[in-house]
DNA sequence: TTAAACTTTCAAAAAATATTGAAAGATTAA
DNA sequence: TTAATCTTTCAATATTTTTTGAAAGTTTAA
């Protein structure tokens, strides 16, 4: 595998996985991109290299940075704008679980609280309700409690995380 | 809240929350329905309820099925089947962490790997993309040890791992 | 000012995904 | 065997999501 076939790989792979995540193919492609660029890109490289449309690029370009995973950055004496992927892989997971606890956990969280806070009537099927409601709250609280013990730790912390799971 | 919107309420919320897990609103909000419901439910049941066709409710229930998350039930003299979905949260979650491993992480973590061993060439792109696939790899790795780490865990194993990570 | 260089917005078009429903396929009972 | 009951399949349709591109907006230089 050459670097070019290596590179699209990576990026096609990259930009099925986003999908999954909630992040759409632009999104996500355009993140790979700039992950492995050596150098900041501009708008046009990005349109260029991915084959997608100046609004398309836009619109993706600022998603992720309201993801707080891709940076403006200006050069000196250059009117146009470029741009960087968080480089550091660790602290860009940190930024993905925070950013997902804020926007998915949470909500949740409080939906499920709700719900299983409803009167108990006495008949079987509110039973269930609140009682699998209520199991799925504690296991979202447990898992956001989780996260954010793991977005405050230090650099390296899945390495020291599963060291500690395994012992 | 009755038991009336509780319940609407609880199953378009994990409804749409499926979407961002790779699984379809149909599919999630079937597994909802079951998830609450203190009896095994007919394909008649789930499509009334739910109010989707008869195909829809099939397909979903076998790609449930599939995830290891629904099971057939058969009620004696009946003909007709009946589904459950597993009760257990924590087996539950265990049970997707375990699909989502394998049918996600692991083919991610091969292509990582084999991105990340071209040749390198002295080039500064190159050096790049070998350095970025790499660091993915391994977080990849780690956090697929991880989960299944915890796949492999009793029936606490949320609130123990999480005991084990305060510490 | 104005013009040039660049970015954002958003309605319309395209593409991807989910859903329907009727026909075909199973399974069981008689 | 046939008929009844139930499930699955899949081409057609509907819905949702993504993408485009041109117009509007912004910023800077002169």
């Amino acid at each position: 595998m050459n670097y070019d076939e290596a590179k699209n790989k990576f990026i096609s792979t990259w930009g099925s996985l986003g999908t999954l995540w909630g992040i759409n193919k632009a999104m996500a492609q355009i993140h790979a991109l700039l992950l492995i660029s050596p150098e900041p890109l501009s708008m046009e490289d990005i349109m260029e290299q991915l084959q997608i449309s100046r609004g398309n690029t836009s619109m993706n370009l600022r998603q992720l940075m309201d993801w707080g995973i891709v940076f403006k950055e200006n050069k000196m004496g250059e009117r146009k704008e470029y741009f960087t992927s968080e480089k550091d892989v660790q602290e860009l997971a940190r930024q993905i679980a925070k950013e997902r606890s804020r926007r998915e956990l949470q909500p949740t969280i409080k939906i499920l609280k709700d719900v299983s806070n409803i009167d108990e009537d006495g008949t079987a099927k509110t039973k269930e309700l609140i009682k699998q409601t209520k199991a799925l709250h504690e296991m979202a609280d447990t898992l956001d409690i989780l996260m954010n013990r793991v977005i405050g730790q230090d650099h390296n912390w899945i390495t020291k995380a599963l060291v500690k799971l395994i012992k």
